[in-house]
RNA sequence: GGGAGCUUAGCUCAGCUGGUUCAGAGCGUUUGCCUUACAAGCAAAGGGUCGGGGGUUCGAAUCCCUCAGCUCCCACCA
């Protein structure tokens, strides 16, 4: 049977994943075996894999594999998130081109529709995880939105509030005007926007509440909230504005008198030094009103709108209204000037609106002591991130976390807990049953149809922040009727978590707060962070620019080894990556150097009878490189340097096994192997594929059941990890200069256009291990090899060194003798200089008596290396003269 | 405005606490090869005054200072 020289990925990928399935490879029980735990950072449940999920899920997908290889009891949680902002606008958009509005449903009607939708789109990103290979425990999937999953998140709710540290406050919050809810301050992104400054007059009262012709001026980018203007502020320091201390002011247009107060918040050189304080619609002015009690006059709706506090163009859009107010305040003689001027704005990440800073009544979660206990577990070390400078990211924002506002005003998610009493007071119980109760004892008269539950559901990351603990057990420790759960006691705290370093916060710190709250531990021990996927220009991949592969597009061109194998070789923790087709077919032309190896080793007969000697060596050779380049790996993964364990691999198997070890031990075309090198072979191929299984679990699958019987059921998913074993260096050592004889004489042959058919002499003197000659002779045409002190006189030829070795390959009539000896000139020079640094290094007192034994003994071993280099290269020079 | 980080071959990056033979890898480039495992390949070659300047040291890509450029995060001066 004639094996095709392309691997076909199509054909073995599918039937492998699901052999993996059908024998519950990827499930895990708690049992006596240590555990390895991963729970996925869960994607949007109505996303699709994009380029960044590839990597993260490649990188996951090979932590887990290999663990399971080594024999832990790995688990690796699958799921989804509900997203509620992201996935209800969506439903809207969608419900919209039904010609179906929002506001015309009822809640119950509209979270049909979403849970259809759900239902519909929901975990299609799950099935391409399975494409690229995923060994996630597909049983322990979960849904932040599955019931027992929301009776975690509400309990949660329940717990803190009666804690006392939940609670409703009127504050400043983003208002995303479009999706009309509150977004916290991570979800707003500030963009410089071209806009105006508007100057103003602010006639000054006489002090019997009338104007005066006199008038200050005030600058600023949003006229057309000076009907919510609560007062005029300076700063105490600025002498200009003296006379204006105690007195009052007229807001142009609407004429209500406000107070002028002193803060030094207002930066003197500033604008003109007079700042409007405006305390309903500016988290700065905000907490300036505060301080000086100043009166809330909300005059823009959830809309965006201008309500009746406005007094004037109720009813307009706020940028409607500022061109509208301009003109008015124009006409009325109000406005002085207008300069440009570019100033930040806030847009909602999921909508693009313009946020609208608007008090209202949220519910917020206190992070004071959270967040101090959750920074300890990574200054302690506890926690390990990977790379080490998120540390300083992490702790500058523990240090100055805000509370966490954790309503949204929303349907989407789950609905806040807490159940009104006609009268205003509330009640949080986890059911209605029970607030009932609870109602009752504050007013033995209510009936449930009474009770009015609150309408906004819970910020998404308020179920997130639970996902380690509640994967495992979603009753929650920490509430009273709370029994001991076996997976949580068995798998919790999880091992690794690979994540975006955008959700550190978001995600990752709430996570830590959570855990120490309820398990008194930490979540995970390591947080490896990684990149941004972008494309080969640095753009972040998105939708409106186009520059995203399809990821299932590419695994079926690729393959989804080549793919999982391409992007991890470019992609060093928290760096960003620039995609390139390119990487993808480096994964790709790998998995066809793996196929084609097998093809080779697959036509062998076995024979018996003696080993050659080259076999011999190579077999010695590559156990020992083998076991070297282990040990490496090993150090690698500790240090969770993945690109570079792949990289390793990599030229372990092309370089080493490839290039090097089958080109020794290949027989002439259709001769047989001895039976010692034939197994040894195998050997070595059985290790390399279970080496490269975490990072290419398809193809090397599908090798390990070709090379030998392999019963049904049987995987190579849970055979052991090779491990290291010892080495002897100094052979690995002779090999390489024995390579280098070989590198030196197919290079002399290219240099002189040299056919592999004619055979070359080869004169070696110096260090060289005998017993690597038939290595030699296997890989190059030689003639005689004569192993001498010295080489002969009036020798025409080439020469190379190798360490210290020095080669001669004589090539009567061949040699263009002049140039000859200007290369070994040029050698010579070089050696010099480098001998005259030596020299100098070991001629300095200071560098002797301070310098460590070991750098001074190498110093000199450097010397007497250079002296040998220089007398060998003039030995050369004076035989290519005669 | 505050903070963090980056700048090493054409590209993407290693280079750990300063010293293992004048700086490494992959990709790309150039040259020669269809050598019956692989042209998605084989073989060889070229390519860097480690962003500029200064300092510490016997010794600096590595530590310190400074300048320049880039990136990210936080805060948002009306």
């Amino acid at each position: 049977m004639e094996l095709p020289a392309k691997y076909n990925p199509a054909e073995t990928e599918d039937k492998w994943y699901a052999y993996w399935i059908e024998n519950k490879f990827f499930h895990s029980e708690p049992d006596e075996r240590e555990p390895f735990t991963i729970v996925i950072p869960p994607p949007n449940v109505t996303g699709v894999l994009h380029m960044g999920h590839m990597l993260n899920n490649t990188l996951q997908d090979v932590l887990v594999r290999r663990a399971r290889m080594k024999g832990k009891n790995a688990c690796w949680v699958p799921g989804t998130d509900h997203a509620s902002i992201a996935t209800e606008a969506k439903v809207v958009a969608k419900l919209k081109e039904n010609g179906i509005e929002k506001s015309s449903l009822t809640r119950e009607k509209f979270l049909e529709y979403a849970w259809d939708w759900r239902n519909e789109h929901g975990g299609i990103i799950l099935k391409q995880l399975r494409k690229l290979g995923a060994s996630c425990d597909w049983d322990r999937t979960r849904f932040t939105m599955d019931p027992d999953m929301t009776r975690a998140v509400i309990n949660t709710f329940v717990y803190f509030y009666k804690k006392g540290m939940i609670y409703r406050g009127v504050r400043m919050v983003n208002w995303d005007p479009e999706g009309h809810t509150a977004v916290s301050d991570e979800e707003v992104i500030h963009k410089d926007v071209a806009s105006h400054l508007y100057y103003l007059k602010y006639p000054i009262a006489d002090g019997n509440h009338r104007p005066t012709s006199e008038y200050v001026t005030i600058a600023t980018t949003r006229p057309e909230t000076i009907m919510a203007d609560a007062a005029v502020c300076i700063n105490p320091e600025d002498e200009r504005y003296r006379g204006l201390r105690g007195k009052t002011i007229f807001i142009p247009l609407i004429n209500r008198e406000i107070p002028i107060i002193e803060d030094p918040y207002v930066e003197i050189g500033f604008g003109t030094g007079c700042l409007k304080v405006t305390p309903a619609h500016d988290v700065n002015d905000y907490e300036i009103g505060l301080r000086h009690n100043l009166p809330v006059i909300s005059i823009i709706d959830d809309h965006g709108k201008l309500n009746g506090n406005a007094r004037i163009l109720v009813g307009e859009d706020r940028f409607a209204a500022r061109k509208k107010i301009v003109k008015m305040l124009e006409n009325a003689g109000f406005l002085l000037r207008v300069e440009d001027y570019t100033s930040p704005v806030g847009f909602s990440e999921r909508t693009n609106a313009v946020i609208e800073p608007m008090l209202s009544k949220q519910w917020f979660l206190k992070m004071d002591s959270l967040s101090k206990r959750a920074l300890s577990y990574v200054e302690d070390g506890s926690i390990r991130m990977i790379p080490d400078k998120f540390k300083n990211v992490y702790r500058h924002w523990m240090e100055t976390a805000h509370d966490w506002c954790i309503s949204r005003q929303l349907w989407w998610g789950q609905q806040i807990p807490a159940y009104y009493l006609p009268d205003g007071r509330f009640v949080v119980e986890s059911t209605r049953e029970e607030a009932l109760k609870a109602a009752r004892k504050l007013d033995p008269s209510i009936k449930d149809e009474d009770l009015k539950q609150d309408e906004d559901v819970l910020d998404t990351w308020f179920s997130s922040w639970l996902w380690p603990i509640s994967v495992f057990d979603p009753d929650m420790p920490g509430h009273p009727d709370h029994k001991p759960n076996r997976d949580l006691a068995y798998y919790f705290p999880t091992d690794d978590l690979v994540t975006a370093p955008e959700i550190l916060f978001f995600w990752v710190a709430r996570m830590v707060m959570s855990s120490d709250e309820f398990m008194h531990t930490f979540p995970f021990r390591n947080v490896y962070l990684t990149g941004i996927v972008r494309d080969k220009l640095g753009r972040k991949m998105s939708k409106q620019l186009g520059n995203s592969p399809d990821p299932v597009m590419l695994m079926q061109k690729y393959g989804a080894d080549g793919v999982r194998l391409g992007m991890l070789l470019c992609s060093s923790a928290g760096n960003d990556i620039l995609y390139d087709d390119s990487q993808v077919e480096q994964g790709r032309n790998f998995c066809n150097k793996i196929w084609n190896a097998f093809r080779l080793v697959n036509g062998w007969k076995k024979k018996d009878g003696s080993q050659p000697a080259e076999c011999a060596a190579a077999v010695k050779w590559f156990g020992y490189r083998l076991d070297q380049s282990i040990e490496e790996i090993d150090d690698l993964f500790d240090k969770f340097r993945i690109s570079e364990a792949g990289m390793c691999v990599y030229r372990l198997f092309w370089d080493d096994f490839c290039s090097w070890y089958l080109e020794i031990v290949k027989p002439s075309y259709g001769e047989p192997v001895d039976c010692l090198t034939f197994d040894s072979t195998l050997d070595y191929f059985d290790k390399l594929l279970k080496l490269i299984h975490p990072f290419m679990p398809f193809i090397t699958e599908e090798l390990w059941h070709d090379i030998a019987e392999r019963k049904d059921g049987e995987t190579i998913m849970l055979q052991r990890m090779p491990e290291a074993g010892r080495y002897d260096a100094s052979y690995l050592e002779s090999f390489q200069i024995c390579k280098g004889a070989v590198q030196g004489m197919r290079a002399v042959r290219q240099e002189k256009g040299i056919s592999p058919k004619v055979a070359l002499n080869l004169r070696i003197s110096g260090p060289f291990d005998g017993g690597l000659i038939p290595v030699l002779r296997k890989l190059e045409n030689i003639g005689g090899i004569d192993m001498a002190e010295s080489f002969d006189e009036n020798m025409a030829g080439q020469a190379f060194m190798v360490g210290t070795t020095q080669f001669f390959v004589p090539l009567e009539g061949m040699v263009d003798v002049a140039a000859e000896i200007r290369k070994a000139e040029v050698e010579i020079r070089h050696y010099e200089s480098f001998l005259s640094g030596v020299n100098a290094k070991l001629s300095n007192e200071q560098f002797i008596a301070h310098a460590p034994e070991q750098v001074v003994e190498l110093e000199r071993k450097k010397k007497s290396d250079a002296m040998q280099k220089i007398e060998n290269l003039h030995s050369i020079v004076e035989k290519l003269k005669k």
